[in-house]
DNA sequence: CTCCAGAATATCAAATACGAAATAAACGAA
DNA sequence: TTCGTTTATTTCGTATTTGATATTCTGGAG
């Protein structure tokens, strides 16, 4: 990357080539995992109030049981689309999802 | 699936067995579509607010240029984690460039 | 205690998303 | 027009996520 590209990204509240990036990416790392465990938690308290077992409701999304489980451990191999996919099959509205992404 | 859980099913607002089910994973699939899609086009306007490339871009977020138009094109190979993160990225500059503001 | 439904954990191959690279297209400036 | 920059599109090998299955753990009822 040129003299003119750093500077263009400096302008913009970038530190670039040093340690600060990498901060930078863990802070959006723990955003971003963060925000997945608020939304699995949502997701199992939901699935609870509706009386659903793990099994049940994994027919309903089309998945298994062992990853509705996975999903509501906050585990990381968990996509966001399966999370959010899940969230609007449990009818939660698409303001409410919108509400806790950025 | 026996007949307790239909009803279990039912009673949380599902029919089952029928075309329901599917009409309903296509709401669910386009209401997740347009969530894709409204997020990539937040990301595209702020992105050029910033007046930084693709190719800068994709560098900030360790992807490739590529990958970056095809997310802001919407397209339905890129995923909603991918999306997300970036927002994060681009939003947490922000907050960084507020702090540095008079 | 035993039994059993519900939930957690481990493993696997198939599907999908990934970054990278190359190329084409679009657009403006010289 | 030509040239340089930005964005769109395609391809490819790799990495991650997937549903499924099997197994184990947990807790409550009998």
């Amino acid at each position: 990357m040129d003299v003119q590209k750093q500077k263009k990204l400096e302008a913009a509240g970038w530190k670039i080539g040093n340690a600060e990036d990498f901060l930078e990416l863990n802070q959006v790392e723990s955003s971003f995992i963060a925000l997945k465990i608020a939304l699995s938690q949502h997701l199992k308290t939901r699935r609870q109030s509706l009386r659903l077992t793990q099994k049940e409701f994994a027919g309903m999304i089309h998945s298994s049981q062992s990853r509705v489980a996975k999903m509501e451990a906050g585990d990381p191999g968990v996509s966001l689309d399966l999370l959010v996919k899940s969230l609007l099959t449990l009818k939660t509205s698409q303001e409410d999802i919108e509400k806790m992404l950025p």
